[in-house]
DNA sequence: TTGACGCTATATCAGATTGATATATATGCG
DNA sequence: CGCATATATATCAATCTGATATAGCGTCAA
């Protein structure tokens, strides 16, 4: 799935300028399963508007610079729908951090806790981030679905994280107390 | 985090050829939490060489076609140990199928189910691969680490799934005893 | 024995994407 | 006024993907 799909998705929810579409993938409901750049997003809403999947309407703001809203048409729901009718790519999942625990001899006890804490806080903000959307704004079922899988999914990775943190405090206290 | 430290990670644990590395980021240790491609895995390796943080020998093999075997140089240990003493960038997650089940207005109950049927398919296959791959060959620590992350992260998505496939099976059939 | 298929193995490249950078407007703060 | 921060759009080099090409070798059936 490229990136236009992704803005017509969004976009079929809701009215949305590009910087906007960005936030809902930075911070919003498809943060913790979706990535896109401006370097992306940008050419890609004016692609679909010269192909005729959105119109685009330039809108002044107070106190804001202005700001071009998109707006997808009946042709782009009938591409959006034959887009997410082709069955899915696989889920793709890049770990950094799981790349740096494999390769753990590397690494000094102290540097691992330091790693284990940063991947904690980030599964926690992601956790903080669903919260908040499905209390704000959900959408539907289908906003829960994604929840309800994100809760599940990061909680888990939380739980698993934390017995490996105290797993290695034990054995750092160990080693000092000899 | 780019292909070419990845492959120095790789190298770090055994010499490879690329299409070994292929192999382990697709099927073996890797493969549940790193992706790359042959057109980023062979131009790294050259590059590698040409730096000398790997080494290249040609191996004739019996039955199968000669392959170039690269292992890691000192040097080139220096560079992995520098590189992944930095902080890793945050994981990214990139779900078609939650966009999927995002936009699940635009598809049909019996769609939503073959789709999920996927992913869960999908998941037991990659808790497999995990299982496998620690009864194989556990190396050191950090095949553990990971293993137990992985598992303990998909087992969260797997149960998710089910109950949500039993939610939209129970769905089917009262709309079907209407 | 031929040829169709699949696995091993390397290589290349167009197109998509990232991550950084540039530019501009507006607000608030010292 | 300068500085920081948020909003907003745009561009681009570097990187990466996904597809394609090429080739050696084994197997198995026609």
């Amino acid at each position: 799935m490229n990136v236009r799909t992704l803005c017509l998705g969004i976009l079929s929810l809701q009215e949305a300028s590009g910087y906007e579409i960005k936030k809902d993938v930075e911070d919003g409901l498809f943060s913790h399963f979706i990535d896109a750049s401006f370097g992306s997003i940008y050419p890609a809403l004016t692609q679909l508007a010269a192909e005729g999947y959105v119109t685009v309407r330039e809108e002044e703001q107070t106190g804001k610079p202005d700001k071009k809203v998109y707006a997808i048409t009946d042709s782009g729901r009938n591409a959006l729908a034959r887009a997410i009718s082709v069955s899915p790519a696989k889920d793709k999942y890049k770990s950094e951090f799981l790349f740096q625990m494999l390769l753990q001899d590397y690494l000094s006890p102290e540097m691992m806790l330091v790693a284990i804490q940063k991947q904690l806080n980030d599964l926690n903000e992601d956790l903080g981030r669903i919260a908040e959307c499905n209390h704000e704004a959900p959408i539907g079922h289908g906003s829960h679905f994604v929840a309800d899988y994100g809760n599940a999914v990061l909680t888990a990775g939380v739980k698993c994280l934390e017995y490996k943190k105290a797993e290695l405090l034990q054995q750092m206290a160990a080693r000092a107390a000899e």
